[in-house]
DNA sequence: GATAATAACTTAACACGTTAACAGAAAGCG
DNA sequence: CGCTTTCTGTTAACGTGTTAAGTTATTATC
């Protein structure tokens, strides 16, 4: 029962239509992660971390989608929760080494089920074929390049 | 340039996907409205009591897709930038009515032609069938039940 | 019609998003 | 080499996101 009459053009704003479908995506992730005690960002961070192994914090932001000082702070957090540990890079002093460590591994298989759940109800409910339709047309959007700013061609 | 090996599973993550899509369509209207002062958050409000007309805060989150403690602040700001007004509700005391001004009108026509340019440039750059086809999906999924909650079939 | 739910905000507290300014280290260049 | 530029990360300041608690007003119930 989503009024027809009441939300004619936001339904049609590109902006406000994918602020609302992560909204509908994150609810049940975010709800699982507060059990935990880890936001959604510091999930993906360590997540990461449990992926790929030690990174330097610019490399964290890039695959997590957080801008660094976002990342400084939560960092920190993770630090003194004991999920990550940092060390520094061995010839690049202006560097460092982030490491997650052993509860936080231990955090996320814990909870990776559940998550994995979620995302399987997701691929469920929505259609495995419009899922993909859809991640594909988002990653093509992303590919653009933005207007003004004289854009180069890449 | 984007690096086909250093992104493999944040590509596939519907919520990562949407944030970054979400970053790009953003990014320059988020430029034009900082040579504006006010923020995303502060034009949607606007443009919604501008196309709709005097609404009480709860309507104006559910239509700018904010919540109400956001809404408050965001409220007080606008009402100190002289942007929207408040009375009090005729009938109900617990309401208010917002109205924007003739300022916040004038901000709004200073730049609406603008941001139609810069959705013109979207559909343009990104095509149009594809923008209706991503809308589309996006609606759909944000008419979904969420999972858990005994959750009932609406 | 008093009392218990509900509703419409508001406030507070904490975390993140965003931009700008800053400090230290490395690279580039003359 | 000294100097400037660039890179890496941090801090600061402001606004928003999110949850919980609090206030006042309305509605429901007995």
């Amino acid at each position: 029962m989503t009024d027809h009459l009441t939300a004619p053009l936001t339904n049609r704003s590109l902006p406000i239509a994918l602020l609302r479908a992560r909204e509908k995506v994150m609810g049940p992730i975010r709800a699982m992660l507060s059990d935990v005690g880890v936001t959604e960002q510091q999930w993906r961070v360590l997540r990461v971390l449990d992926e790929r192994g030690p990174l330097d914090p610019t490399e964290i932001a890039d695959r997590s989608v957080l801008l660094l000082p976002s990342l400084t702070r939560i960092l920190q957090t993770l630090v003194a929760k004991g999920l990550v540990s940092r060390a520094p890079h061995p010839t690049d002093r202006r560097k460092q080494v982030v490491s997650i460590t052993a509860n936080g591994q231990q955090l996320i298989a814990d909870n990776l089920q559940q998550s994995q759940e979620l995302t399987a109800w997701l691929r469920e409910s929505f259609g495995s074929q419009k899922l993909d339709q859809l991640l594909d047309l988002l990653n093509e959007l992303d590919q653009l390049d933005p207007p003004n700013k004289s854009s180069p061609q890449k």
